[in-house]
This record gives C-alpha cells, sequence and structure tokens, in this order.
DNA sequence: GCGACAG
DNA sequence: ATCTTGTCGC
C-alpha cells in the first residue's frame, strides 16, 4: 500500500496542526464500501531514549469475518517528534506507513490503535492516516482524549455516544464484559455506526479487537527480538 | 489562569 | 508509550 495523499512529516507542531486542518478537508464521513472480506489492524512499539527512540510498527491482515490472518508486514525507524497530545500521527505516522507500504493486501477497512474522529480538530490518527492511504479506517482507542459520555449497561454490544461541543464524535463500545470499554471513532470512509458494527465483529472475547490486538503484540516480539539485550548480571555467589 | 491530555 | 514483580480473580 502506498500513500495516495503524501506530504511532509518533519514539521514543526504548529505546522503539524495546520496540517491536519488541511488533510481534514479530504475526510468522507460516509460509508462507501459495500462489503468487507478484509481487515486490517496496525500499531506501534517504541523501544530507547529521547533522541534515539526506535519505533517497531506492525501491520497485521484478516480475512473478515472469519478473522484469519492473511498477511503480516513490519518496519522499523527512528521516532524523533515527540508525544504531544493532538499531534500522535506525526509521532507514529512515519513508521506506520513504512509498514503499510510493505503490505501487499489492500484492505478494506484499516483498524488503528489510537482515535480517529474523536479529537480536537477532528483528524485523529486514524483519520489521518485513513485518508493519506486512501481507504476506509476505524479509530480504536483505550482511553479518553476529549469528549463526556454516560456509562453504557454492562453487556457486549452496548454502547453510548463520546459527545463533544454538541456533536456525537465516537462511541464509548462495551467489547467485553467486566472491563474498561474502548472509545470507537470512524477514521475514513465510514459512518459510526459501521465502525462500531466493525469493531464488534473484530472483538474475540477480549477487550482490544483482534487485529489491533494481534499487531500490538507482534511488535512488541519484535521489540523484544531487535533490542541489543542488556548484559546480563553476574550470578549471586553462594561463596559469602 | 486551571485542568485535561490517544500512545 | 515505557519502566517492572508479584498478585488478585475468573
Amino acid at each position: 500500500m502506498k500513500a495516495a495523499v503524501p506530504h511532509p512529516w518533519d514539521v514543526s507542531p504548529k505546522e503539524a496542526a495546520r496540517l491536519q486542518l488541511e488533510l481534514r478537508g479530504r475526510l468522507k464521513k460516509q460509508k462507501d464500501f459495500k462489503e468487507i472480506r478484509t481487515v486490517a489492524g496496525a500499531d506501534i512499539a517504541l523501544a530507547g531514549r529521547g533522541k534515539q527512540t526506535t519505533g517497531y510498527a506492525g501491520v497485521v491482515v484478516y480475512s473478515f469475518p472469519e478473522l484469519k490472518e492473511i498477511e503480516r508486514r513490519w518496519a522499523q525507524r527512528l521516532v524523533t517528534f515527540p508525544y504531544v497530545p493532538g499531534l500522535l500521527v506525526f509521532r507514529e505516522g512515519p513508521v506506520l506507513l513504512d509498514a503499510f507500504a510493505k503490505v501487499r493486501t489492500e484492505p478494506d477497512v484499516l483498524l488503528f490503535d489510537a482515535h480517529g474522529y474523536s479529537h480536537p480538530r477532528r483528524f485523529g490518527l486514524a483519520c489521518h492516516l485513513s485518508v493519506v492511504l486512501n481507504r476506509p479506517g476505524i479509530g480504536v482507542a483505550k482511553s479518553l482524549l476529549i469528549g463526556h459520555y454516560e456509562e453504557s449497561p454492562p453487556r457486549v454490544g452496548a454502547w453510548t455516544p463520546l459527545v463533544d461541543a454538541e456533536e456525537t464524535i465516537g462511541a464509548v463500545l462495551r467489547t467485553r464484559e467486566g472491563v474498561q470499554p474502548v472509545f470507537i471513532s470512524i477514521g475514513h470512509r465510514i459512518d459510526l455506526e459501521s465502525a462500531i458494527q466493525v469493531a464488534l465483529a473484530c472483538s474475540d472475547g477480549t477487550r482490544i479487537p483482534k487485529p489491533t490486538r494481534e499487531a500490538d503484540h507482534f511488535v512488541e516480539q519484535l521489540k523484544r527480538g531487535l533490542t541489543p539485550a542488556e548484559p546480563s548480571p553476574p550470578a549471586q555467589s553462594t561463596l559469602f
């Protein structure tokens, strides 16, 4: 998958926010696909500190609705942009796109471990990367960025609207009983109701939908296997 | 000015 | 996100 809408990533925080407002004009909030045959989950893991932080990005593609894996790709690169709430895509986007560039399948829907429309400027990472890749996408976040909501009934499938400034920007969905709900929001070329249905269809008993969860496990393994191991401490002496 | 703040 | 052992609960 190649970036259909490329743009510079090495920019200042101010320019980054301006770019979000500009790219936001390309966002499609309506479902524009028929059937879903494949879905992809993407995530990254970070290793190292400050100037030498390395990001490992992974993309795992599944058949839908069977959820059988059909492809997985990864990439690694230095991460320089700092974490700034609202500008997460400028920190994780570059390495994620490197991984997507190696994916041969053209997934019908992309799932991201981040917010999409439920963002200060209504253009979170899920919207941004879906627009750049020109693919339908969904944001599946584990915690709140903005907005407020009422607690929903403790049943799988139950959800309540996530609201900000009088507008419904996402849904707080229960993908499993007895645990915290997840925050679903549209990425691109999809509507909230469809996003919720897809997220539920990808949930197999655990809180995090399979595509995103497996992508997370994948990059966690990559990090462990590609990061230089710490010199093992000397064995405890029993001489004293 | 104060509080909030994806990963 | 990451740093980290044990521990509570199904």
